[in-house]
DNA sequence: ATTACCCTGACGCTGCGTCAGCGTCA
DNA sequence: TTGACGCTGACGCAGCGTCAGGGTAA
């Protein structure tokens, strides 16, 4: 230390903190400066600011106030210790913010190339983001990739019963004869191109050839899901409705 | 887009947000899902999550909640420039924590050796961990860097005066008769302490020199502020309080 | 006397967390 | 029928921001 205790706006001025936030920490009972002048004027000796250091490693690491306040009443959390788990969390934060840098440059990329961006591909930045946000300790990133394991699988599994369900909803609509311009049918519609969009990737042209496929094998895929239809029919119905879709929308 | 609208606890789990979250951003109208199912379960198709994906970059880039609002209602902020923002943005964060790395490497480095540390240097580094976590725009930093700049000028301006200033109080404390030992005289002392510190960096070399100094000197450094006292009393009195703060306490 | 700080309440706000009570879907 | 999931209120809470009204220091 080479200096004199400060006033509660110099200790603002030189770390950034408000004064609220410094009569906040010294109202909780978290930084009370050691000294005061007659008049009540807060100073701040270097002691205190070594403990301020502390405060805001640990506020960074993701501790409440409360936690921090147990945490240096405690005997355990040294200085030296407060600034290596500081470190550790950064060099994470940085890997983190890294992989998130290069996840938004490649969806830049394919903005800039005008080409379709898959929401799975939104999801999976935006759950970076939010890592960067929150920190999760390696447990609790675990459990989340598992999480995502078991959802991808369970996905798989229910897809072709999707496809059934949509199908016959979709028939239901155009046997009450209902227009294929209404809300309802629209609504079902976006889910038909959402779910052939999760089978082709967003891809365009692999969506084209599974369109062929549909044509020609129509009959093959009703039968396999134990639903009987007119697939013409259906399928200008479902045409009609994309059309409405892409169209006055 | 490749897929099938998702429910909320879908979005939640794929994301990280939590469902009470996205209720929320439903509530004030930040992100509607532009389905719902007849019962009412919130359905969101990929355009929805692309725009969760511009209010989570937005969020990150220091926004509030109604601020994101307005970018994505208003025609500016498209997909494309909130992309380039946000790696903007995250090419800083990296390098102030860089910076903070660094500086927090070179604290522990000097515990590991059982050095002092400076209050100045906690100062320094909450400072940038305070950057870390407020996001300064470029103006804001160069303000901040002037303010600092102009502390450091008024401090140095300020010092032969606080030197005056703290003789005179020790002074009419002693010829108040107050003991050495009490609070008062405690407090005071600690700032004649850090006022030393703060010329000598924290080095006790430098301190010691300067001890010797004061000593021969005394009466010339009393003469330059204008004040007049016994140097030989005074200092016996300080260094009983001093004693008295690094014994019992 | 002015100006720039400092003090102590006290109320307000954002961004959700957390029940409670009740439908729903597989 | 029984979980697992969803819905809508409604209240709660952390961490300050922001006055208001008044002392203080150079």
């Amino acid at each position: 230390m080479r200096f004199q205790a400060l006033k509660v706006g110099e200790v603002a001025a030189r770390t950034g903190l408000t004064i609220r936030t410094l009569h906040h920490y010294d109202e909780i009972g978290l930084l009370r400066p050691s000294l005061r002048t007659e008049s009540g004027h807060r100073l701040y000796t270097a002691d205190d600011i070594a403990r301020l250091h502390r405060v805001v490693s640990l506020r960074q690491l993701g501790f409440s106030l409360e936690e921090v306040r147990d945490c240096l009443d405690g005997a355990d959390f040294t200085p030296m210790r407060v600034v290596r788990l500081h470190i550790a969390r950064l060099r994470e934060q940085i890997a983190l913010q890294e992989q998130l840098c290069r996840a938004l440059e490649a969806l830049a990329e394919r903005f800039h190339a005008a080409e379709e961006v898959s929401a799975d591909e939104f999801l999976r930045t935006i759950e970076v983001m939010i890592m960067v946000e929150n920190y999760y300790t390696p447990e609790q990133l675990e459990t989340l990739k598992q999480r995502r394991e078991q959802i991808g699988e369970a996905r798989m599994a229910q897809v072709p019963h999707d496809w059934a369900q949509l199908i016959a909803e979709v028939r239901a609509e155009k046997e009450k004869g209902t227009p294929a311009t209404d809300p309802k049918v629209l609504a079902l519609v976006q889910r038909w191109q959402a779910l052939i969009n999760e089978f082709t990737g967003g891809d365009p042209g692999i969506a084209a050839s599974l369109g062929r496929l549909w044509k020609e094998r129509g009959d093959q895929l009703t039968a396999q899901h134990g639903q009987q239809f007119d697939s013409r029919d259906l399928q200008d119905y479902i045409q009609q409705a994309m059309a409405t879709l892409k169209g006055p929308g």
